[in-house]
DNA sequence: CGGTATCCTCTACGATACTG
DNA sequence: CAGTATCGTAGAGGATACCG
């Protein structure tokens, strides 16, 4: 269904099965999986949060990791970006509900990651 | 705490932050998150799963990819490799109590996916 | 403060061919 | 059947500097 036929440079046909028929759960994990998404949503939990103090809380993603991932968010309408103030500029995001129905599932894994004592091996 | 310094080709120095204190959700998130994890774990939620028949039920997937994913899997102590003949060779995969363990958050999250309707952008 | 723009590197992943 | 080996590319993500 979704393929896409390209040349690569040795002029050899080459067919891109995009992803067929992903099951749900890759779907799902395009949204709330890849790095910092998940944790961005949950830091947004209790309460509108400014950008820079995001930033910070994530600590360890770079400004344009952040502003990258607030951007897709938006897209999907799980997040809403909100200017409180001009001059000095200040800017909030926070959740909108279909970004709230995300929570349980990244509660659910926090929890589950922590009982399990992880360890990141890299 | 985590931090390595290299030098680059033009002799800039680079501080490399790994990753300070991760949280719980990423690091829950490097376990069953990426591509086709999460999908591997849930088609062996019934019963153990040859490599091919596998490889087949992600429709998608390369041989590669699940061979790259399992190890990984494995390697967690998520998955249990049998081989259960040779000549003609015959291996299955199935989860650990662990790997079980983790069922219950994809279970919803397909759920979470499938009411959403999400549908892929790109 | 809240971003953009630029550059660069590294790895993830796909295609493909081959092996015991 | 169940992988391994090889090659290539696209893109993710970090560092850094700059802007309104």
């Amino acid at each position: 269904m979704e393929s896409s036929v390209k040349t690569d440079s040795k002029g050899r046909k080459k067919v891109y099965n995009a992803c067929m028929e992903p099951c749900a759960i890759e779907k799902g994990m395009r949204l709330i999986g890849g790095k910092w998404k998940g944790s961005i949503i949950y830091h947004l939990k209790d309460e509108p949060v400014r950008f820079n103090d995001l930033s910070r809380m994530l600590g360890g993603a770079t400004k344009k990791m952040v502003d990258q991932r607030l951007k897709e968010l938006e897209e999907e309408g799980m997040v809403i970006r909100k200017v409180i103030s001009d001059r000095p500029i200040a800017v909030t995001y926070e959740l909108t509900e279909f970004g709230r129905s995300a929570l349980k599932i990244l509660d659910d894994l926090k929890v589950w990651s922590e009982t399990h004592n992880i360890e990141i091996s890299k």
